[in-house]
DNA sequence: TTCTTTATTGATATATAATATCAATATGAA
DNA sequence: TTCATATTGATATTATATATCAATAAAGAA
């Protein structure tokens, strides 16, 4: 018996859909505990390492803050607002393949990458300067 | 009076130099309390964050680790290794200006990026299999 | 040199994010 | 329905980093 159909499982499956993109594990708790108050936030975390292990999530690593989690949706990267620190989506397929072309002089074995892009954010070059 | 010339701050920056790159805030400690164990973790922090700042050496945030400290020296990107968790560096020249090629849907104004690779290190490709 | 201001230190407390522990519970196969 | 065990909820623990604050020391002024 590999994994079994909770429905602390589903909610935090939903829960993820529903946010779409760069929910926190503690925005996921909030938004579930609206209408199940009882769900432990362990479990929370759990499922979602759980979900992101099998793929069925995304997540993604913010140096410095608190990871975010993104239901499956078309690749992309992401642009963190150096002022708001707020996540958005930025189009990128040109970079696919980008390992390909990487000179690298210790014989490592590529499989993958992360690209976290910084930049302000509309709101934040509107609100002031810096 | 903007900083002042202290002997744990040239210690910590004599220390990063000594260990070149990779080195975290605990390595560093460490380093320097071989010679001066009265020097206090949270100095070290400290001093970390304001060269860091000052750009006298460079901040390396690991997704789900402890941030890495860099001498200066020559522009290059970073590849972790899945299975032993180390840190190396790749030179990768002709990502300068990559995001020039972005299409950006939300009139971000882009001052920057961080790629952290993935893969195996030619170490752990040895021994033995994933 | 001595005085004075205040940046910096050391020690500790606190914050934040995430995982580990463990008895109790509930899933799903037999 | 029974049973093995994956999962839960509550809590403790780990890890990294920053905040607090009295004491200290750097560097310009006298």
């Amino acid at each position: 018996m590999k994994s079994r159909n909770t429905i602390q499982r589903s909610l935090v499956l939903e829960a993820v859909n529903r946010l779409k993109c760069h929910a926190t594990a503690d925005q996921i708790y909030a938004e579930i505990a609206k209408d199940h108050p009882t769900i432990s936030k362990a479990t929370v975390y759990r499922n979602l390492a759980l979900l992101a292990n099998w793929g069925e999530i995304r997540r993604l690593e913010i140096p410095g803050g608190a990871d975010c989690f993104d239901h499956r949706c078309h690749d992309h990267c992401h642009v963190r607002c150096a002022k708001c620190g707020r996540v958005f989506d930025v189009d990128m397929e040109f970079v696919t393949g980008l390992e390909k072309g990487i000179h690298d002089s210790h014989g490592f074995f590529f499989t993958g990458y992360d690209i976290l892009f910084h930049g302000i954010c509309p709101d934040c070059q509107r609100s002031g300067q810096h």
